[in-house]
Parts: structure tokens; C-alpha cells; sequence
RNA sequence: GGGCGAAUGGCGGAACUGGUAGACGCGCACGACUCAAAAUCGUGUUUCGCAAGAAGUGAGAGUUCGAUUCUCUCUUCGCCCA
């Protein structure tokens, strides 16, 4: 069928598009008289272009706030950018340019981006982390945490490039070595400034139970993160060389103590200061900081020590003596930087032991084994009885045994009750140039001094030399110097984790021209909390978890200030991946240089020869070349059919596989529903009452059903479904050329449900149809929904044998006495004697024979 | 090693609180239009079977009149922590 009316995706959208930034139709004001719906998906990194990770993000955060504006909802849905960040730095270095011009010119190339899939952002809200009207406000929250006691400065490891001068974050070390110079990664100690977040610890693990709209798989990675737990502080006596007497600690199973063999210490436990002349010690140090600061590394390396001329002595037993030992698998930042070793009920400690020969003694069978169970092999962490334990024998070890060993730990006065998390406090100091400044100096003493506030921001220099090595800042000698009260001082040449940027600007899109403070009460008070979160499960720990501290950090000695968790609810969506081509160098290569003929064999564009292998779907990245861009695939379909697609194959939560012919069918689907509207409105309606009128109500209604009932749940793939079923029932419908009273009435409402996804298309039919512009979200007709007649299933012993067609409502009397007339049933029951009937109303009966 | 989750046609997936498994889309097959192709439209498409029918939601058990859905064991895969 051709149609004269060929839908032009360029012109209508490009319409509608500066229709709505000429009328300002997404620009959110305070209405007390309307509830609030804060929507916010994860703003992005401005990295260069948009990618389809954002497409599927923005698009699912589009049609939740399009929905609840279209539902009265006074809806706020800003957009901003992550600005900060060593991307910029990284380029900025390659390409000899400033970090804020790369940064600015990728900012308005993606804001093209975006606004070419017409999502309902008030763009009036923007953002940018790299301004100096947000990290102004962001050094004034740096110092109210400063003077309540939250930050604090003190000296810590880092990742050490010993080519390039720099720090290099947990990413940027491969394998030990810099990702950069390929030089072997060291650990070097510095001055660094921490958030005191292990402060909130308890508080952030209690929130997550409000936080019931949040995914249970993230409220579990966060409360391992954050890793309670139980347990005991135990002082050791020591004995030897050195003017120690005791070594503090911290064990969750000081019910194996009978099984003590050995206590380990950090490398950089304050003891080592006795070492520091020894050549020995300090070559085995160096050794440990070869394998990283990771715990995963500290896991998988080898277990090694250097031991002391320290004895420990065992609380429970006076007589057994141990020797103490360094070790590598010891960090100084759990417990008190010291672990006791119970080589038989602890694989670590079991392979420590092995390795130095020393005792390994069984404590703990399991219920089923005899008493003299001996550990072999490998170390049993596992549940059971203590055994070999003087008093503690017969305890039900874990739950019971560790209760009773504090207890009796504790009345003699040699250890304590303690909880311990693993959550450590964070450290936000970045040795880079692209941050934000922290703005505090130091006099020669090496005194703190904060910035007045009246002299913020503190910005950073411009044109810089980014070649150089070591810390950007450090070398700005003029920026260095500063001024205040008279006195010369030297700034801070560390500039804030970017993190920190994206830990409180949610609040800056309620308030982002408020120039006085972060944000305003007023603002915050009507729009936060954010209703609805979106965003990569990527960011599942760190990111959420910095957000619902920074809150907490506001809050805190804050009586002004009433807000906890800044996101009511969270929605993590999947990736968005594709088939991986590789060419027969083994080089990557991108979907758009690949042609196949049959869907089997894959060939290389510009060699029609060469053959390609298919590797498996993946995540599309950069590095793997398997991008679709999402510009041209606008350009080619147009944002309603991008839209259409990056939402129908999968539900948002899952991974979905890019397909072109999945891209092609939404762009079909879009033609052919415009070609249909165009029949609907030439329509011309009558009063004369037909069969197919009910008909039409009853799929409307039904289909608005189904769409509210997708969209409350994030089954937008249904949705689309949905449209579908639309679009083949109007289809159906008109083919029958019947008599119609209410068609163009229920296909407006139609219309409505589809704004959310093809806002564009929707939008023009809409238009075309009635002239006026109230658009409101259709309400259902309950009496639509109610059927004069209901489909019974009929079984026989559970299995579906026929199907019944009775009113509604119909008794057990009712429905057996038609199935008897049809002989529904005849052949399965003659002969047979129905033992048992189970009748439910509308739904099934079903005939227990024997 | 621990925790969490998943498994449904050739593929992506649907199925409200246990009640017609496979919606919808892709792919495929056939047909219409066409000199032909593309595009478009129509029909069909879980498997076995000519059919009647039977089997069927990773495997095995269990609860139930009835299980994709609830319980247990196992397998595989994914994610997080180690």
C-alpha cells in the first residue's frame, strides 16, 4: 500500500524539538498545589560524544518523566555533565590543548546530542561540575565538613609511578605496572586529605532498609562493602628485643584461639620503626609493596612473612608462646593493622603456616566427624564444635563460641566486645590539574588553613603546561601563593575526587543558580528527594554510596537540613552490547565496515574477500569496536524509531543486543503507524451504533491497562509490545470499513499512551487529529474492561482439554450443565467417574476422574 | 571459597496474587504484487506425528486438583565480594 503521506521523521521531529525549546515545555517551577516527581538519570561524563549506553538511559528516564508530567505530576528532569576528570586531562595532554576548551566543546556537541532524541529535559537547569559556579559551593561544603570534623588529613598509600611522577588510581595499574609508562607501580606514602565516612558506617547500612524501592542486589554489594562485623579486640602480651609489651587485634573468631600459631603485622604497623635500619626488613617491605594495595591482589599473591623477635603470648593459655611475624596479607587499615593466625580454620593462615613450618592445631569439626578431626589439606572455616580447646570444648562454633570467648575474654580483662567495618574512610585527594581545588593552605609550619569563604572559588590556573611530571599544581608557583590575614601561605596542590562532584548534585538541579550557597531550602525542600534514580549498576557501590554519605555530611550537626537519602528509588538498567567482528589479523573491527549476505558469513566492506569471524556479543566499547552511533542511526531512522527500538527487545534491567534488523523494524513500525493515523483522521465518523464500537472501547481500555501496568513495573519492552497490538487492531479495525462513533475518540487516547516513547509521532498525530493542546493521560474505564463473557479452560486431571465460552459470572451448576449439552468433554469421561470437581469462577474447572 | 541472581522455540523475550505456556518482535517458509528484484502486504512458524494425539519452561524430586510461578537437591551461566 502506498501512501502520498510518507512520514518525515527530519521535519517533524526537528519541529517538534524547537517547538519545545521555544515554549519551554519541560522547564520545572515550584507548584505547591501539584506533587512533586523528581526524575534523574546519572548525568554523564562528557567524554567526546554520546554513546548508546546513554541513549538506553536517557530514553528510559524520558518515558518515566513524560508519563508522570502526562499524569499531572509536577515533573523535574535535569541534565548536566561529570566534568571533571582525567579523560580531559589525558587528551588535553595528547592533543596540546586546555582541558576546559576539550571539555566545553565535547559539553555542546552531546547537548546537540541529546536534544536530537527530544527527551523533556529542562535544559534551563544545566549543570557542569567544571564550573566555577558548582565547585565554588562544592569548597564551601569541603569546609563546613572541615570544621565539623568530618575531613581530616593524614598520610596514606598510593600507586606510585616512579617514571612518570604520578599517582595513578586502582584502574590505571595493570598487572603492577602503570598503564602509561609500563613502569613497575610502587607504594608511596603521602599526605592526603579523607572523608570521614566510616563515621556513618552503621547509619548507611541501617538506611538501606527504608530504602525498599532500591534493587536488592545493590543493597547487598553496599552492605558488603560497607561489612559489619562481630567480633573481639584482643590485646596480646609480647615479649623479646623491643620495648614492646602488647599488639592489639581485631578478630571475628576468637573462639579458635586455642589454635593460635602465629600473630601477624602489618609492614607498616608502628613496630616497624624498629626495623627501619634493618636491611633485611626493609628489602622484604619492598617486596610487599610489589603486590599492590588491592585486596583482591593481597588475596591472590603469595603469602609472605619476616619474622620479629617478638613472642605473643595467648590470652586463654600463658604457657603457649608464638612467634610474631610481618606479613604481606596484613593491612594497616583493618582491625589495628594486625591479625592472629589460626592456620587450621583460615586458608590464609593455613598457607602462612605451611610455608614457615609452623603449628597447625584443630579446634573445629564439623558436627559429623569424630573428635580427633584433623585438618589436612586445607584449612576448615566451616560451622561445627570446638574441640582441643580446654573450656571452650563442646561450644557450637561460630554463633555460640564467639559469645561465650568474649565473654570470658572480656571478664579477664584481655578483650573486648567489638564491631568492626570494612568500610574504610575516603580519600579524596587526587594529585591532578582537571578538579576541583581543595581549598584550604598551608603555613611553614605545615598549619591547615582554610580558604575564607569570601575568597572563593578557589580556580584553578589557566593555561598550564600539562607535559611536565609530578603534580600540575604543584608547579604553579604564583597560583601557589597566597595571602590571607597577612599572613604568605602556600595552597593545597590536590584537587577533589570527582566523585566528590557527583556526591551532591542532585541538590544543585534543584537550586543550579542559586548563587549564595549549593543549593536553596526551598528548592530542596519541595523536589528532594529524587523520586525515581537511574543510571549503570557500575555504579552500584561507590558513586550511591558517596551520595548517601555527602547527605549525611550536610545533615549532620544541621538542623536546618532534614534529608538522609537523596534517591527514593533506584533503577539500574543493562548494557547495551553487540557482536564482536575481528579480521584475520586479529584486529578489532567496527559493525559499520562489516557487510554478510545471509546473516552467516560476515565480509569486510572495502575487501569483499576478506572474511570476518563473529565473536561473541559483548558491552560496546571503544576498545572492542563494536559501537553503533547512536547520531547516525538518528540521522538514518530518526530519534522516535532509536527510541522505539533501544526499548522494545529487552527489559531495561537485562542487557540488550543491538540488532539492525531490530533498528529496522522500529523505523517500519513508525512509517507504517503514521500511514494508519492519516486513514483514522480522513475518517469520517457517524451516530449509527455498531458491534465493532464496543469492540473498540474494550481494546482501548485494555491497552491502557497493560501500558500503566508496563510502565509502573519498567517492563517497557511490554510496551512496545503493546503498540504493536495497537497498531494491528486499529489495523484490523479500519480494514472491516464499519460504521464508527468513537474511533478517532480511543485512537486519541492511543496517541496519549504512545508520547512517552515516539513523543514525536505521537505528538504530530495528535495534532493532526483535534487541534486543542490539553494532553492528559487517558483514565481507564473500568466498565470497558468487564467482558459480558468469560473463556472457562476445562481440565481433566489438570490438563487443559477444551475451552468454554459462558457469561460472566456463571455458577459451578451452570458452566457443568453446558459442558454437558456441547459434549465438551464426552470422550475423556464416558466410562469414567468424576471423584472430584474444582470450580473456579471465570477461570476453570477442572474434572478429577478415575 | 562466600553472597546475589538467572535459565522459557532458531534468536530477543511475554505470562496479573499458582489457573489457556510461547504475547510482541526478529529470523525463516510459503503466497500476493512484479518481466525480475527490492520494498510492501498476507498466511504459517515449540517439538514429534499424515492425523487423532503426545511431550514440553536447564536436570531431578516434592507440595497441589493444577507449578514457568512455591520448596529442596543438582548443573550451567552472569554479577558482586574474596
Amino acid at each position: 500500500m502506498l501512501s502520498s503521506t510518507r512520514y518525515n521523521f527530519k521535519l517533524v521531529e526537528e519541529k517538534w524539538q524547537s517547538l519545545w525549546t521555544k515554549n519551554k515545555s519541560f522547564k520545572a517551577k515550584i507548584d505547591n498545589n501539584k506533587k512533586k516527581f523528581y526524575c534523574l538519570e546519572m548525568f554523564p561524563y562528557p567524554s567526546g560524544k554520546i554513546h548508546m549506553g546513554h541513549v538506553r538511559n536517557y530514553a528510559i528516564g524520558d518515558v518515566l518523566s513524560r508519563y508522570k508530567s502526562l499524569s499531572g505530576f509536577n515533573v523535574l528532569h535535569p541534565m548536566g555533565w561529570d566534568a571533571f576528570g582525567m579523560p580531559a586531562e589525558n587528551a588535553a595532554k595528547e592533543n596540546n590543548l586546555d582541558p576546559k576548551i576539550w571539555t566545553n566543546k565535547n559539553i555542546s556537541t552531546m547537548k546537540n546530542q541529546l536534544k536530537k532524541l527530544g527527551l523533556s529535559i529542562d535544559w534551563s537547569r544545566e549543570i557542569s561540575t567544571c564550573s566555577e559556579d558548582y565547585y565554588k559551593h562544592q569548597q564551601i561544603f569541603f569546609l563546613e565538613l572541615l570544621e565539623k570534623g568530618l575531613v581530616y588529613r593524614k598520610e596514606n598509600y598510593v600507586n606510585w609511578d616512579p617514571v612518570d611522577e604520578t599517582v595513578l588510581a586502582n584502574e590505571q595499574v595493570i598487572d603492577g605496572k602503570g598503564w602509561r609508562s609500563g613502569a613497575v607501580v610502587e607504594r608511596k606514602k603521602l599526605n592526603q586529605w579523607f572523608f570521614n565516612i566510616s563515621k556513618f558506617a552503621e547509619d548507611l547500612l541501617d538506611g538501606l532498609d527504608n530504602l525498599d524501592t532500591w534493587p536488592n542486589k545493590v543493597k547487598v554489594m553496599q552492605k558488603n562493602w560497607i561489612g559489619k562485623s562481630y567480633g573481639c579486640e584482643i590485646t596480646f602480651k609480647v615479649n623479646g628485643n623491643l620495648p614492646v609489651k602488647d599488639i592489639k587485634c581485631f578478630t571475628t573468631r576468637p573462639d579458635t584461639l586455642f589454635g593460635f600459631s602465629f600473630l601477624a603485622i602489618s609492614v607498616d604497623h608502628e613496630i616497624a620503626k624498629f626495623y627501619s635500619n634493618n636491611q633485611k626488613f626493609l628489602k622484604f617491605k619492598e617486596e610487599c609493596s610489589k603486590t599492590g594495595t588491592t585486596e583482591e591482589a593481597i588475596a591472590v599473591g603469595e603469602k609472605i612473612g619476616f619474622k620479629t623477635d617478638l613472642m605473643a603470648t595467648n590470652p586463654l593459655d600463658s604457657k603457649q608462646k608464638v612467634p610474631v611475624y610481618f606479613a604481606n596479607f596484613v593491612l594497616m587499615d583493618y582491625g589495628f593493622g594486625a591479625v592472629f593466625g589460626c592456620p587450621a580454620h583460615d586458608q590464609r593462615d593455613f598457607d602462612f603456616a605451611k610455608k614457615y613450618n609452623l603449628e597447625i592445631k584443630t579446634v573445629v569439626k564439623p558436627k559429623d566427624q569424630k573428635d580427633d578431626f584433623e585438618v589436612k589439606n586445607e584449612a576448615y572455616p566451616g560451622p561445627g564444635l570446638l574441640i582441643n580447646s580446654d573450656f571452650l570444648n563442646g561450644l557450637e562454633a561460630p554463633e555460640n563460641s564467639v559469645i561465650e570467648t568474649i565473654k570470658i575474654l572480656e571478664k579477664q580483662k584481655l578483650g573486648k566486645e567489638k564491631i568492626n567495618f570494612r568500610l574504610k574512610d575516603w580519600g579524596v585527594s587526587r594529585q591532578r590539574y582537571w578538579g576541583c581545588p581543595i581549598p584550604v593552605a598551608y603555613d611553614e609550619k605545615g598549619q591547615v588553613h582554610p580558604i575564607p569563604k569570601t575568597m572563593l572559588p578557589v580556580k584553578l590556573p589557566e593555561n598550564i603546561d600539562l607535559t611536565l611530571k609530578g603534580n600540575p599544581l604543584d608547579s604553579q608557583n604564583k597560583w601557589k601563593e597566597v595571602n590571607i590575614d597577612g599572613k604568605k601561605l602556600i595552597r593545597e596542590t590536590d584537587t577533589l575526587d570527582t566523585f566528590v562532584c557527583s556526591s551532591w548534585y542532585y541538590l544543585r538541579f534543584c537550586s543550579p543558580r542559586e548563587m549564595s550557597y549549593g543549593f536553596n531550602k526551598e528548592d530542596i525542600d519541595y523536589w528532594m528527594p529524587v523520586d525515581q534514580y537511574i543510571g549503570g549498576v557500575e555504579h552500584a557501590i561507590l558513586h550511591l554510596l558517596y551520595s548517601r554519605f555527602f547527605m549525611r555530611a550536610i545533615n549532620y550537626e544541621n538542623s536546618s537540613f532534614n534529608l538522609k537519602e537523596p534517591f527514593q528509588s533506584l533503577f539500574t538498567q543493562g548494557m547495551v552490547c553487540h557482536e564482536t567482528y575481528k579480521d584475520s589479523n586479529n584486529n578489532w573491527v567496527n559493525p559499520d565496515q562489516v557487510l554478510t549476505n545471509d546473516g552467516k558469513k560476515f565480509f569486510l566492506k572495502d575487501k569483499p574477500l576478506e572474511e570476518i569471524k563473529v565473536g561473541p556479543s559483548e558491552s560496546m566499547s571503544k576498545s572492542k569496536k563494536n559501537t553503533i552511533d547512536p547520531e547516525e542511526m538518528i540521522k538514518t531512522y530518526g530519534a522516535d524509531s532509536v527510541r522505539l527500538f533501544i526499548l522494545s527487545d529487552s527489559p531495561p534491567e537485562k542487557d540488550i543486543q543491538w540488532s539492525d534488523s531490530g533498528m529496522s523494524s522500529a523505523y517500519k513500525f513508525i512509517q507504517k503507524f503514521w500511514v494508519m493515523s492519516e486513514s483514522i483522521i480522513k475518517i469520517t465518523e457517524n451516530n449509527e451504533i455498531d458491534l465493532i464500537n464496543n469492540e473498540i472501547d474494550v481494546f482501548t481500555n485494555h491497552a491502557i491497562h497493560k501500558i500503566n501496568n508496563a510502565l509502573e513495573k519498567f517492563r517497557y519492552n511490554v510496551i512496545i509490545a503493546t503498540f504493536h497490538e495497537i497498531y494491528s487492531f486499529f489495523n484490523k479495525v479500519l480494514e472491516n470499513k464499519k460504521n464508527y462513533s468513537n474511533l478517532k475518540n480511543n485512537f486519541e487516547k492511543i496517541l496519549v499512551l504512545m508520547i512517552p516513547v515516539t513523543p514525536h509521532l505521537a505528538n504530530e498525530c495528535l495534532l493532526n487529529l483535534r487541534k486543542e493542546d490539553d494532553i492528559k493521560w487517558p483514565e481507564i474505564n473500568y466498565e470497558h474492561l468487564k467482558t459480558a463473557k468469560s473463556e472457562i479452560v476445562i481440565q481433566i486431571n489438570g490438563k487443559k482439554r477444551n475451552i468454554i465460552s459462558i457469561f460472566k459470572g456463571a455458577d459451578e451448576e451452570t458452566v457443568f450443565k453446558s459442558i454437558k449439552e456441547m459434549k465438551l468433554i464426552e470422550k475423556y469421561i464416558k466410562d469414567k467417574e468424576i471423584i472430584k470437581t474444582i470450580f473456579i469462577k471465570d477461570k476453570i474447572i477442572n474434572f478429577i476422574i478415575k
